[in-house]
DNA sequence: AAAACACTTGAATAAATGCTCATATAACTA
DNA sequence: TAGTTATATGAGCATTTATTCAAGTGTTTT
């Protein structure tokens, strides 16, 4: 009910309709769960990690490897492999001085084919 | 060939896995479609977007009652609408004064689900 | 015709983000 | 031990982006 008062004060407009808001709000998931979901297709959303992970999908690989496969710099590639290892995407094995990086699973690529499918409608 | 010199140029480490890098390559879609797969998934990371995709996966809805129900202006929420209708995930039809938004499809569902699908796995 | 309403739009601002550069770390090699 | 190599990391910078604010459009109501 506060919330619904907050909704009054903040929205610069009436309600249309009152019973679908209710509705819907009702089955509205948790605000919690909806944050996290959009901060994992954040990880999704940046044209360089879509090709690591593609890459990876393929094959294992060192970081200099997918360094000089995407033609960018070794620290790029560094920083953006930490962001896909926080969103538990890619793991990692070290092997001397060479740390390799692959895929946590095969869901990624279920992600992909969700996302091409709707790309290759129109 | 230009491409790989390129790639020695602007990397700032030596190839580890020659034969690896050029097996990935080869199977590496084209760089558009990477690109656009990037460009769908940022529309999916935020999460005002993916609170009013939710929300009309409940139902259609009219913009004013999007923005009680999320909490925010009529003004933003109609700024968000406009990246969803780009992106081709939402449509919308007028009626006097009103204009009621839906998906124009029910896959946006699949492509959550495969996202939490994700998230719950630890 | 004037006022009210639902919505859109453009400019401005603050925050987030991706890359670079320089440096740090850790392991191998001469 | 000193130097080289592979990777990681922090600061700085330029760009993008989400929201706000103010104003504009189109439709209904009075």
């Amino acid at each position: 009910m506060t919330e619904k008062f907050n909704s009054i004060e903040r929205c610069d407009c009436n309600v249309i309709h009152e019973d679908i808001v209710n509705q819907v709000r009702d089955k509205m998931p948790q605000e919690e769960s909806l944050y996290d979901l959009a901060e994992l297709f954040k990880v999704f959303g940046d044209s360089t990690r879509i090709r690591i992970l593609w890459a990876l999908h393929e094959s294992e690989m060192c970081v200099c490897d997918i360094a000089v496969l995407l033609n960018m710099t070794q620290s790029a590639i560094s920083h953006q492999l930490r962001v896909l290892k926080q969103a538990n995407l890619v793991k990692n094995r070290k092997e001397g001085k060479v740390v390799y990086y692959s895929l946590v699973d095969d869901h990624v690529r279920e992600i992909f084919d969700q996302g091409l499918i709707h790309i290759n409608e129109k």
